[in-house]
DNA sequence: GGCTTGAATGAAAACGGTTTCTCTGCTATT
DNA sequence: AATAGCAGAGAAACCGTTTTCATTCAAGCC
């Protein structure tokens, strides 16, 4: 009948005849323990089979080794493919990650931050394409490092981890232009967010510029949401508003486009072209598979760890808001 | 120049003039407070924005409302269901989530198991198909609530939320009968875990049975991962196989199988039928669409939360081994 | 030999709450 | 009028660490 009583540094310390204090050394690898005190607590350690109570630990260190991460939807590829890089390396740097689901909601972005610093995260990486008033005020009070991961921030008050969507979109529209369209649509879940109109629109008419080509506002499509099934309902406004070529923002939404204009009897590209945006493994899972922006997804997260651990560390940072390359990969969904 | 200290219950106290004690009851709505006091406590925290640090409560109460969730990998749709399902309803009973991706890798799921013993969580949520016995000696000694999710324990020692794998392949497989296929080919990516074993492969060999059909060991068929790609080479072996449909435990590897088909001009269903397990999303985004088990892969994630609330709070439960409905959806990749 | 120095350790004060007791006054009861 | 009972509030112990500061002791130095 052992009845497990949870076994703490005192403990340890009276077994081992030597101060709390020292066991604290032990335990976290501090110098100035003598080799042999540290094998006796060591042996003590082992045998009463003693694990350090982290809360305890954080409240007496101030540092919980924890971040929250605020996320749309771990249910979103993209975001997903963040989330995981994101885990690798705070695990690398031994922190754990409190997860929570947004909905890229204002509401629930702002209730996330607050419980966030309750739980006394030592950072927290940000996830939500662009950040509202609200958020920002929000973001500022919780005194704790903030990354924003796959979102912009036009007022780069938070340091950030992107690409460059502007010339993303850019170069993209070129593509499909070259490729003998002038009537290129442009669709996004919401136009008004700021990842979208200060900088994939801006991209876009940036293009459209250099091309010499109007701009036409009927061509900014805005979707439901960002779903296979918004993209799939989209389809037939897109053929009336005589656009040739779409670029999409979000790959469900490209593939529900895709797939409609497929079961409608359009042929892509030959007839309509589509070319989408996040290089999830879906590009490569339609018939035909799509053309699409590559980012380096994995990355973004990682690199945003890794930028908080900088920041959390209160090291130099030289660079805030780093994007990371881009490119553009021509799968089949667009003729060059 | 408004230093912001942080302000700790003892401050509130002081400024309403009332003890400790007093301002943690009103802050955790306790009966036995005055509602004159209370307000004048709930005036002073407004006032200094107070608001509790968990950690410290975490010690003192020793609950963290915080539950650590194990996934294999949260790219995977399958388990990023799930993951969504558990985080809605922890954030529904005020729990948060420690998510720690495993890759379904021993070593990590246990390296995980660990921390989140250290972290205190209140409850454990555990994915990773099935358990190995290393894994469930630790299991036992995290002294903390643990439900595992979309996973099988074939020992039935700890609580769980799956669907019937086992007659869920065997109706998939005599729909494929039906059909006219006698050599239906299983895939999965690793036939020795007990989920395959033990349930899934039983499944098959039970429909064979009341089929009248022989055994091929041939038949059943290993994939290297859970991939898109690992399913696209599999195309060829399974052709060589003899088989002419095909049975499939992952969404993804089903997708590959599937276009590598069409790449290869084997048409589906007409000459090989695929059926697959998961109905992710995916299903619908390929074309063919692809027949599939029906699994509520939200309802099982959110389902074992939801128990796992109950073991938490020791409540009475009826029934540790819930198999939620599962249902088959005939889509384009099969017949009929 | 006295004094400085530094390594090794211990004592005890935080850290910021919860919770158990205990103590007042009232009100209700008889 | 005396007493029981209870609501409301405070005092203080406690949760399990980290960390500061003080102390001890031995070695090194002139």
């Amino acid at each position: 009948m052992k009845k497990k009583q949870t076994v703490t540094i005192y403990d340890v310390a009276r077994e081992a005849s030597v101060s709390m204090a020292t066991v604290s050394r032990v335990v976290n690898h501090n110098h100035n323990v003598k080799p042999e005190t540290e094998q006796k607590v060591l042996n003590v350690v082992k045998k009463l089979n003693y694990r350090p109570n982290d809360v305890a630990r954080g409240l007496a260190s101030k540092k919980t080794t924890t971040v929250g991460v605020i996320i749309p939807n771990v249910t979103n590829s993209y975001f997903a493919a963040l989330a995981r890089g994101i885990d690798d390396i705070a695990e690398m740097y031994q922190y754990n990650i409190i997860l929570t689901n947004s909905d890229g909601d204002e509401k629930k972005e702002i209730k996330a931050l607050n419980t966030l610093y309750s739980k006394q995260v030592d950072g927290i990486i940000f996830m939500g394409n662009d950040i509202s008033d609200e958020v920002r005020e929000e973001l500022r009070n919780v005194r704790t490092p903030v990354v924003l991961a796959g979102s912009v921030d036009p007022k780069n008050e938070f340091p950030s981890v992107n690409i460059d969507y502007r010339k993303a979109i850019y170069a993209q529209f070129n593509k499909l232009f070259e490729n003998g369209n002038d009537r290129i649509a442009f669709i996004a879940d919401n136009l008004s967010r700021s990842i979208n109109k200060d900088y994939r629109i801006r991209g876009y008419q940036d293009a459209l510029k250099d091309a010499g080509v109007p701009f036409r506002k009927s061509l900014l499509i805005e979707a439901t949401d960002v779903s296979y099934e918004s993209g799939y309902k989209l389809q037939e406004r897109l053929i009336k508003s005589g656009a040739t070529a779409a670029i999409v923002s979000n790959d469900d939404v490209a593939a529900g486009i895709m797939n409609a204009m497929g079961d409608n009897r359009i042929n892509v590209p030959e007839q309509f072209e589509v070319a989408t945006s996040d290089n999830t493994q879906l590009t490569e899972m339609t018939r035909p598979t799509m053309s699409t922006i590559t980012q380096p997804l994995y990355d973004i997260g990682a690199v945003s760890m890794r930028l908080l651990t900088k920041v959390m560390d209160n090291e130099e940072i030289e660079n805030n808001n780093i994007l990371l390359s881009f490119g553009l990969k021509k799968r089949e969904s667009t003729k060059d």
